[in-house]
RNA sequence: GGGGCCGUGGUCUAGCUUGGCUACGAUUCGCGGCUCGGGCCCGCGAGGUCCUGGGUUCAAAUCCCAGCGGCCCCA
């Protein structure tokens, strides 16, 4: 079966699942649940991700380290409610030296803050920003899902720690920024939201999430940024000396970005009958040209070719695709398949012109360059497919938000593999009714921009105290 | 947490209900030929712990039990 013969809107996990394997992004194959591999097309993609991240945090000021992969229990248990929220799911070594156990991370606070504790001394050691980019461990209970979700995660973690309420603050509107800068260069749209309380992170005053739209209605949650005030400075008793020579405990803030399930949201948001659809900035392959052979021409061809692949290569990530064992036709199904932004075909036509027939993949509309605009208009080509992608992205999401004022209207729109956009008393028996009837998962109110209420709540009928998103998720 | 479905060469799959012949077919891969502007075709060849373990039986891919893994629905 091919992947033109799913249809992404139609029946997404057989979509996805039968595309990541063809195109080599992962293997689930892996006989332990919830791990996978990672092929060339996956890895690569991955770390161009990472790079674009990473670049952003240094631009910031946060400087890179790494941490190790384990804490010890005792470490681990220090703040009370991160543990309730994380005890469940840690994978726990028991063999080695010593007595006591070690605890896998399943993110980095219980081992990162004891370090914190012991460099922290004065007012001017802070701001203190730290960020890695490393694999943490959860064992998922309930049934995983490639990329979405899984038991070796691949994500960065960011950790910074501040003198006042207000820097802390505005840590989070930085990070809020340089994750935005991050999903717009791969086209990726996404909600802003601050959940409610009940779903905030173990040990955080409040949370904010990016949710980002999936074919399935299901929402996939990229990355999260929490505001921890001094919950863990108290914990891991992280003081430092003010100016005045008093001593104060800081505020922390930390924010994590899911690599594995920003790559499923490129694939996913973008993607379509005919594969993957990949933006410029990741694609391992961005040009490829195809030469169309004929008998007694293939020398003729095939300097043609190289021609344009020495104009291009200097800017671009370009494979002239010159295996002679396969038809032209079937080359474009397989580079359809892994996503390559520009395809360039050169035949016998194109060398008497000396012109080339450049395909799109997003549109997969064709037109013919000469090769004196060759360059420019490949320039202009990418950047109208990374800016067309993220249009078509953000129009997607808003059509899939429709108002909701019951639990009735909520239903149908989830149905229809929707967002309802309802407003909410604030109550959790609320939230719990609306989960058990219409199977949507209250995610949280924006937070990049203000939406008053303006009615009542569409569960009980009291007065409304905020305008909530409500969607499946993964 | 509860329920259901599923696991057969690299991939997709038939066979399983009703146990019994050399485990069907396509695709893929290798070699050769023919083609080459959208998945060509022909010939030859390769590829299997029928998920794992145990049980029933003269005989298990097939029936039973357990485990592992995957998918779906419900909480």
């Amino acid at each position: 079966m091919s992947v033109s013969a799913m249809k992404k809107f139609e029946n997404f996990s057989n979509w996805f699942d039968d595309l990541l394997l063809k195109a080599r992004i992962v293997d689930n194959r892996f006989p332990v649940k919830g791990f996978l591999i990672y092929m060339e097309h996956g890895a690569y993609i991955l770390d161009e991700i990472k790079k674009l991240l990473e670049a952003e945090l240094e631009k910031a000021g946060h400087k890179k380290m790494y941490f190790p992969l384990v804490t010890s229990e005792e470490l681990f248990g220090k703040e009370a409610e991160h543990i309730k929220g994380f005890s469940k799911e840690v994978f726990v070594i028991n063999q080695g030296p010593g007595e006591q156990k070690l605890i896998v991370r399943p993110t980095s606070e219980t081992i990162m803050y004891p370090m914190f504790k012991l460099w922290i001394r004065s007012h001017a050691d802070l701001p203190l920003k730290v960020y890695q980019s490393v694999n943490v461990y959860r064992c998922e209970t309930k049934a995983t899902r490639a990329l979405y979700r899984v038991r070796e995660i691949p994500w960065n973690e960011a950790h910074t720690v501040h003198e006042s309420p207000s820097e802390a603050e505005k840590q989070v509107k930085e990070a809020m920024e340089i994750y935005q800068s991050v999903l717009k260069s791969l086209g990726i749209s996404y909600l802003i939201l601050k959940r409610p309380d009940f779903d905030k992170f173990a040990g955080a005053v409040y949370s904010i999430a990016f949710d980002a739209w999936n074919p399935d209605g299901k929402v996939n949650q990229v990355a999260t940024i929490h505001n921890l005030g001094r919950n863990f400075a108290r914990a891991y008793e992280i003081e430092f000396e003010k100016k005045d020579g008093s001593r104060g405990t800081p505020h922390q803030t930390c924010y994590g970005f899911g690599f594995s399930r920003v790559l499923a949201a490129i694939i996913a948001q973008h993607g379509d009958d005919h594969g993957l659809v990949l933006p410029p900035t990741v694609a391992p392959t961005q040009i490829v040209i195809i030469p169309i052979l004929f008998k007694g021409q293939e020398k003729q061809m095939h300097e043609y070719s190289v021609k344009i692949k020495d104009m291009l290569s200097p800017k671009w990530r370009v494979v002239l695709d010159d295996r002679e064992d396969i038809t032209p036709g079937e080359k474009f199904y397989q580079w359809e398949l892994l996503g390559a932004p520009i395809r360039i075909e050169v035949g016998p036509r194109e060398v008497v012109e000396s012109s080339v027939t450049i395909a799109r993949r997003d549109t997969l509309e064709r037109i013919t360059v000469r090769l004196n605009d060759l360059i420019n208009e490949v320039a202009r080509l990418m950047d109208a497919i990374a800016s067309d992608l993220l249009e078509k992205s953000w129009k997607t999401l808003r059509a899939l938000i429709s108002d909701a004022k019951n639990v009735e209207e909520v239903k149908k729109v989830l149905r229809n593999r929707g967002i309802a956009r309802v407003e909410w008393c604030g109550r959790i028996e609320c939230a719990e009714k609306l989960k058990e009837e219409a199977k949507g998962e209250i995610r949280g109110e924006r937070y990049d921009i203000a939406e008053a209420p303006v009615g009542n709540c569409a569960i009980c009928g009291e007065k409304a105290k905020s305008v909530v998103y409500v969607a499946r998720a993964y």
